[in-house]
DNA sequence: CGTGCTACTGACAATATTGTAGATAGTACC
DNA sequence: GGTACTATCTACAATATTGTCAGTAGCACG
């Protein structure tokens, strides 16, 4: 006998906007763990609580939904960046208070774990960490403090001193729960060594 | 009518060891360059030129061709850094061409994308650069240097001397082929980076 | 030449994943 | 209430990937 259709206990609809950004978070968690090939449209949607053609319902196709996602990441990633970097530090203890913002941006909210993977993936350039406009600004706050008369130093120096710390800590953010280079209670942890280096790059940028 | 058997033109027969060289070779390149879920067996046997059950037949499973990649790999990564950091610098010169056989083996040999992708993937822990084991070595040097009378540095700062350019040329080992940053022509590119580099280092352990 | 060993193969099974099609059910608007 | 819109569902198709199986063929050794 033809069974009876079992009407559902209930469906939940959501705004499109509301449902994609669910589906988007849902996605970009997976990114952040296991890299772009781990979004599968079943996972993530059992994830938001839905069934996986009503993601490709929102987006269209696996690739669109990744294409989305890396967007998404690389803007939450520059924002982030953005703003750890907008302060002029003046002090070792203000340096060390910018390397940790960028950690934080980095390690602890897993977007350096994301950027490597789409670096890695091709999903993303190099050039996308934006090292070179920050190493702009900084380079004319450099100048500006030296006064007019001295002489300037070069920018290829400025720009290097920008790029260690930022390949630094974005190796760093690489094993963030696992790493005895990220933990956070050892002597030789994370914390230490952003004050260290703080303290080597405000010594090269003032001496 | 039934085809008759159509004699094939000739099988091929290596040695065990061989063939097993062959294709870890084959998914040692598709792990450099998209990391451990690339490794796919029909992918390898066909970069071989055998069957796949022929890679099964060797190894047992995929995860297990995973595993024995991931051993070879780790080795080849240990050994290289190893041959690298032998020397004992004195000049920055030296510095220099020691961060120039590091950054050889991470980018150069691709052993950087492979480690990266390791650890991303949970297959290898960051640890494995073995960066501790190097900063013991030179702390032992550095002390040595100072003479007996004088007071020692703390093994601290050695150690995060050392895992700083490691860090950094790890992260520049990502994006060998495209990246700005580790164009090789560029006035900026990793070349004078890594001179740089060990300039501020070799200033910092002698100073 | 025959025999044993095993590297190797084609065909198939089992499963996972993306994508399609048609139906269903909230929700807003008349 | 009735209707249009569409977010969502179930069911299915198509493909890729891992793994199994029984048999084939190269090679060493008697």
């Amino acid at each position: 006998m033809p069974r009876k259709p079992a009407p559902e206990p209930s469906r939940r609809r959501r705004t499109a906007e509301e449902a994609q950004t669910a589906i988007l978070d849902a996605a970009e968690r997976r990114l952040a763990a296991s890299g772009p090939d781990a979004i599968r449209l079943q996972e993530v949607a059992a994830d938001v609580g839905v069934s996986h053609p009503t993601v490709l319902h929102h987006f269209g196709s696996r690739e669109a939904l990744v294409q989305a996602v890396v967007r998404r990441a690389l803007d939450k990633l520059h924002a982030g960046l953005l703003s750890a970097v907008q302060a002029a530090p003046e002090s070792t203890d203000q340096v060390t208070a910018l390397l940790d913002a960028v950690f934080d941006t980095l390690a602890a909210r897993g977007h350096g774990r994301t950027f490597l993977w789409l670096a890695l993936s091709g999903y993303a350039p190099t050039e996308d960490l934006r090292v070179h406009s920050v190493a702009e600004a900084v380079h004319a706050i450099r100048c500006a403090r030296r006064g007019p008369g001295k002489r300037k130093p070069p920018f290829e120096d400025t720009y290097f001193t920008v790029l260690l710390p930022a390949l630094a800590l974005l190796s760093m953010s690489v094993g963030v729960k696992e790493s005895r280079v990220a933990g956070d209670g050892d002597p030789l942890g994370p914390r230490r060594f952003r004050r260290w280096l703080a303290k080597l790059i405000h010594e090269h940028l003032e001496g």
